[in-house]
DNA sequence: TTGACAAATGAACAAATGTTCATTATAATG
DNA sequence: CATTATAATGAACATTTGTTCATTTGTCAA
C-alpha cells in the first residue's frame, strides 16, 4: 500500500513538481538564484506562490534538487556510454566523437540550463564547486586521463604526462563552450566558435599522434 | 608623500569613494552583486548605508564603476607592456612569459576579485559581457593572432591558422585560472593546476614549432 | 570666528521577498 | 457515496532591501 500510494501521489504529484523545477531552471539560468524569486517560477508555471510549497520545503530546496540533477545530468555522464577498455583503440576518432558529445550540450536547452546554472554559481555555492570539481571535472579528467594512457601503450600516441594531455583536451572543449553559452546569450553567431571544436581535436591530433615514418615512401 | 599630505590635498570624500569600490568589489566577489547589499558595504567600511549615496547615485553605479575599471585593469591588458611588432621574434620564451602574466593576476587580490566578479555577473550582465568580449577575449586573441602569425612569416612556428592557434594557446590559460581560483574559495592547494601553465606552453610549443631538421647532425 | 560646503548620521519609507496557515478545491479510494 | 490525502488559493506576516531626507558633523577658506 505504501508503494502503491506512492507511485500514485509521484505520477499525478510529480507533474507540478517537475514544471517547479523546470521553470525554476530556466530562471535560475538566465537571471541567477537569488535575482529569481518564488513569484517568478510561481507566475512561470501559472499558480501562486504558495503552491510552491507544497511540493518543496522552501526556495533552496528547489536549487538543491536541481544541483542534485546535476550529477546525473549529460553535462556529468560524458563518457558513460563507451567502454573505457576499449576507448583507446580509436584513436582520432574517438576524441573527434568526444568533442562533438561536448559540443552538442550546448544545443539541448535543458543541458545548456543546467550548464549556465553552474558557470553561474560556481563562484557563491560550495556544494555546487563539489559537484562541478568531483562530477564534471575530475571524473572526465580522469577518463580522458585513461584513454590517452591505454593510447600511449598502444603506441597510438607518443608517451608523455596523460593528466597533462587530458588537461590539455579538456580545457578548450569547456572553453569553448563557454564561449557558446554566451555568444547565444546576445544572440550572436556562433558559427565560429562551433568549428573550432573540431579544429581543436586536429590540432591536438597533430601534436600527440605518433609520427610516422618519414622514410615510407 | 605620506597619508597626511595626501589626505589635505585630496579631500577625505574621495578615499573613502576608493574604499567603497574596494570593498564593494571585495564583497560583489565573493557573495555576487545581487546578495550583496549596500548595508554590507557601508558595515565593511564602518560607515552608515546612507553615506553611501554621497558618493554614488545608487548600488548599480558602484557596480558600474567597477566594471569600467575592468576595461583597464591588467586581466585586459596582458599584453600591454609589449610591443607587437618585435613580440613574435622570441619565441618560446615570448609564450612562457605570456602565460606567466597570465597566472600571476589570481595572486593580486584585486585582479583576482575582478576575475572573480567578471566570471559571476558574465552569465547575466549583458555590459559586462560585452567588456569580457571585446577586452579581455577579442583584444587578446587578436594580438595572439599576430603574433603568431609574425612567427609563422619568420617560420619560427609551422604555418597554419594563426586565429586557432590563439584560441588553442588563451583557452587553456583562462580555464587554469578558473581553475586556481575556484580552488583557492575552498582553500585547497593549487599547485598541481599552476604546474599547468607551464606545462600548457611546453605542450602547445612542441605542436607549433618548426622542426628542426632530423639529418643535422 | 564665521560661512560655506562636502560628508556622515539617524530615522524613516515603500517595495519586495520568503514563508506560513487556515481554507477551499480536486481527485483517488474504500 | 463519503472519506481521505494532496494540491491550490488568498491573505497575511516579519524581514530585508534600496533609497530618501532633514539634520548634524567636520573641514577649509575668507
Amino acid at each position: 500500500m505504501d508503494e502503491q500510494s506512492v507511485n500514485n501521489t509521484l505520477s499525478k504529484g510529480s507533474k507540478t513538481k517537475e514544471k517547479i523545477l523546470k521553470h525554476a531552471l530556466k530562471l535560475f539560468s538566465s537571471k541567477g538564484f537569488k535575482a529569481t524569486t518564488v513569484r517568478d517560477i510561481a507566475g512561470s508555471i501559472g499558480i501562486k506562490q504558495s503552491a510552491l510549497y507544497n511540493h518543496f520545503k522552501n526556495k533552496d530546496e528547489i536549487l538543491e534538487t536541481l544541483i542534485q540533477d546535476l550529477t546525473t545530468s549529460a553535462i556529468v555522464t560524458l563518457f558513460d556510454n563507451k567502454d573505457p577498455s576499449e576507448l583507446h583503440k580509436e584513436g582520432k576518432s574517438l576524441l573527434m566523437g568526444i568533442a562533438t558529445t561536448f559540443k552538442l550540450l550546448s544545443f539541448d536547452g535543458q543541458n545548456e540550463a543546467l550548464f549556465k546554472l553552474l558557470m553561474q554559481e560556481l563562484f557563491r555555492n560550495e556544494r555546487i564547486r563539489e559537484i562541478y570539481n568531483e562530477y564534471f571535472y575530475q571524473e572526465n579528467v580522469k577518463k580522458l586521463s585513461g584513454i590517452f594512457f591505454g593510447m600511449m601503450q598502444e603506441e597510438v600516441i607518443k608517451s608523455s604526462d596523460p593528466l597533462l594531455l587530458a588537461n590539455e583536451f579538456f580545457s578548450p572543449l569547456f572553453f569553448y563552450q563557454m564561449q557558446v553559452s554566451l555568444l547565444k546569450l546576445d544572440k550572436k553567431s556562433t558559427s565560429s566558435v562551433v568549428s573550432l571544436f573540431e579544429k581543436h581535436v586536429e590540432h591536438f591530433w597533430d601534436n600527440v599522434k605518433v609520427e610516422k615514418q618519414a622514410s615510407l615512401f
